[in-house]
DNA sequence: GCAAGGTC
């Protein structure tokens, strides 16, 4: 900012450690100061629930973590004292004029207080937002301040009772939260994961056809629906025997041109992360960051698919290229695009920042993780410069006793932009597929059938959580990974290879906010937040009603629960085991609620009795389906406890 | 000690 407003006739000092710029313009002398996020945090002296006192704390004093924001907050003290007029240059966003509104009310003076207002950090921007200082954001400041008053309203007192009644239940001190964020998230980690354990297979069938071209063997891939009936497959299996030939009935060539990618979101890099280093997206984020602070690359957590107009590529391709790794692939992309370098943008925005570019700094010797990070960032950068890749796709169509296959063989003819980015699979290139004529009868070597079983919704991920969050629009580009952590620590969730799993606890916590505190689990109460922030900073709606209001309602549910806290209790142990259980389930010693099990076994019991007539069609008797989908490692984890149990004892 | 949101 102070280069942009008076280039190299800002004077750099420090405090600290900490940089800030100095420079005069029209008789004045101008001070430029970084913060560091939140400076300050909401905090409260009281124990117990409900809670609605709070005020606002340097962070530093809240958190031992925080304590780095210590000396930028003694920076705004120090310069503060000498001021006469205070100008809040943040983010211009609710977080941002937050962050400003605090630093002026404690070291300042609001009353000669200004705003700067720009969507994008360039020069034509800065300058402009500080020849028209806007007087203070106060809509803007009040909708901020009401987002985390009733974020911590929800949070602290939600989470100080959920803690009461889980540690009274099981007779240990736990400490467990919930959160407008969090909660959410368990939620749908708990149905995904309860729809994979009450998940039942049903066997079908496909044909498997081995056909030989040239002394390759092919196996086309079968298009049609599979067969629930083993019988009906193995009529047709026996025609092919007699009449082992398949009819090419068409083949189709055709070119298809694929775009380059989009410019790195943060969420973007998550996802290539995962797939290509097969890291979470929480680690992505702090190599990222690593590399931010290294100025390798630009701020990370952006939510933009877009390269400003205003970004001078040349230079970093320049300086891109000092690098032997990228040296020749700059000098192809330059003449490729004969020295124009347009980004192919995605449609994603955010308002404060670019997407994420390496900015031409030269990294010294990097840990192999972020150096992978970086070369992957650094490749996306060059290729969406590129040209579009081409692709040749050959699809043969077979017919072979009326059953449909297909043969598909991928040719490049031109690698565009997968020089620079070559992370992508196209699928096999077979050049015996190139020589097949529609009309043509191929032999058929072998013909035999496979039985797959249907599967459950994919297993849950780190990555395919965040997607969610990301989905349903809760959380931001930089909270979404870290509170999924947080889910980790409380010790709702954890990891199994590269699998997340819930624990009994993340289940119960789930049910039981469901059940006392609805309106957390919901998404909905993020887009009730996001009303009221509208409303707030369109001057319609005043944040103190919006606080009372949230206050009365929690105070009352939060009472409620007090008055009713053995009926809390009692939900909990239909969902967890505990020493209040009176009734146990035989197989996981949560409360009985069926005639046998819990509600889950119960439930798992019942699917078992539904999908007995599939099986018993295809030849099954109860005894050998209740074996067979006790050996399937595809069944759900509940269903399988309750076929063990069904095998061993007999139900009345 | 508990949230979610900034960022070193
Ligand atoms: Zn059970």
């Amino acid at each position: 900012i102070a280069y942009a407003l008076a280039g190299a006739k800002a004077k750099k000092y420090s405090y600290k450690r900490i940089p800030y710029w100095v420079f005069r313009q029209n008789g004045q002398v101008h001070i430029v100061a970084p913060s560091a996020g939140h400076l300050f945090t909401l905090s409260t002296d009281l124990k117990g629930y409900p809670v609605v006192d709070y005020r606002w704390v340097p962070r530093w004093i809240e958190n031992r973590k925080s304590l780095f924001s210590k000396r930028f907050l003694e920076l705004m003290e120090f310069l503060c004292k000498g001021a006469i007029a205070f100008i809040n240059a943040c983010d211009y966003d609710i977080e941002g004029s937050v962050i400003g509104f605090l630093v002026i009310m404690s070291f300042g003076n609001l009353r000669n207080a200004y705003r700067m207002k720009f969507s994008s950090l360039t020069i034509t921007e800065i300058r402009n937002a500080f020849r028209n200082l806007s007087p203070l954001d106060w809509n803007m400041i009040e909708a901020g301040l009401c987002r985390h008053e009733l974020d911590w309203l929800w949070g602290i007192n939600l989470s100080r009772a959920l803690s009461h009644i889980v540690s009274k239940a099981l007779g240990k001190r736990l400490i467990l939260s919930a959160g407008r964020v969090q909660s959410p998230t368990l939620t749908e980690a708990v149905r995904i994961i309860t729809q994979r354990r009450l998940h039942i297979p049903e066997p079908l069938y496909y044909p498997k056809i081995f056909l030989e071209l040239n002394g390759r063997m092919l196996t086309p891939e079968f298009t049609g629906k599979p067969f629930p009936n083993k019988a009906v497959l193995q009529s047709i299996l026996m025609k092919i025997k007699y009449e082992p030939y398949a009819f090419v009935k068409s083949v189709d060539v055709h070119i298809k041109s694929l775009a380059p990618p989009h410019p790195f979101n943060l969420s973007d890099l998550q996802t290539e992360a995962y797939r290509l280093l097969r890291i979470g997206p929480a680690r992505t984020q702090k190599v990222a960051e690593d590399l931010y602070l290294d100025a390798l690359i630009s701020y990370p957590r952006t939510n933009s698919q877009k390269l400003p107009p205003t970004l001078d590529n040349n230079s970093i391709m320049k300086s891109l290229s000092k690098m032997p790794k990228y040296t020749d692939l700059v000098r192809i992309l330059m003449n490729e695009v004969r020295g124009v370098l347009k980004p192919n943008n995605g449609p994603k925005e955010d308002p404060a920042h670019p997407a994420i570019y390496p900015t031409g700094v030269l990294p010294k010797q990097l840990p192999p993780l972020h150096e992978k990070l970086y070369d992957i960032i650094t490749r996306r950068y060059l290729a969406t410069f590129s040209l579009p890749a081409r692709i040749r796709e050959i699809k043969v169509v077979l017919d072979i006793h009326g059953l449909n296959f297909v043969l598909k063989s991928v040719h490049i003819v031109n690698r565009g932009w997968l020089k620079y980015y070559p992370f992508i699979d196209l699928g096999p290139t077979v050049p015996e597929i190139a020589k097949i004529r529609k009309g043509m009868k191929l032999y058929v070597t072998k013909a035999q059938i496979l039985t797959r079983y249907t599967s459950p919704p994919p297993p849950l991920t780190k990555l395919s959580l965040l997607k969610w969050m990301e989905h349903v629009g809760i959380g931001t580009e930089s909270t979404r990974a870290e509170i999924i952590e947080i889910l980790f620590k409380r010790q709702y969730l954890h990891s199994k290879g590269k699998r997340v799993e819930v624990s009994d606890l993340g289940i119960a916590v789930a049910y039981l906010l469901a059940d006392l505190f609805p309106h957390i689990v919901d998404i909905g109460l993020t887009r009730k937040f996001e009303e009221y922030m509208e409303l707030i900073r369109e001057g319609r709606l005043k944040r103190e009603v919006v606080v009372k209001e949230a206050k009365i309602l929690i105070k009352k549910l939060i009472e409620e629960i007090k008055r009713e806290e053995r009926r809390a209790i009692e939900v909990l142990a239909k969902y967890l085991s505990t020493d209040t259980v009176k009734n146990p389930c035989p197989i996981c010693g949560r409360e009985r609620q069926g005639k046998y099990f819990c509600i889950f076994h119960e439930k798992a019991l019942t699917r078992i009795r539904d999908n007995f007539l599939k099986w018993n069609s295809t030849g099954y008797d109860w005894q050998e389906y209740l074996e067979k989908i006790r050996s399937l490692k595809i069944t759900g984890l509940w269903v399988r406890e309750v076929a063990e149990f069904l095998l061993k004892n007999r139900l009345d």
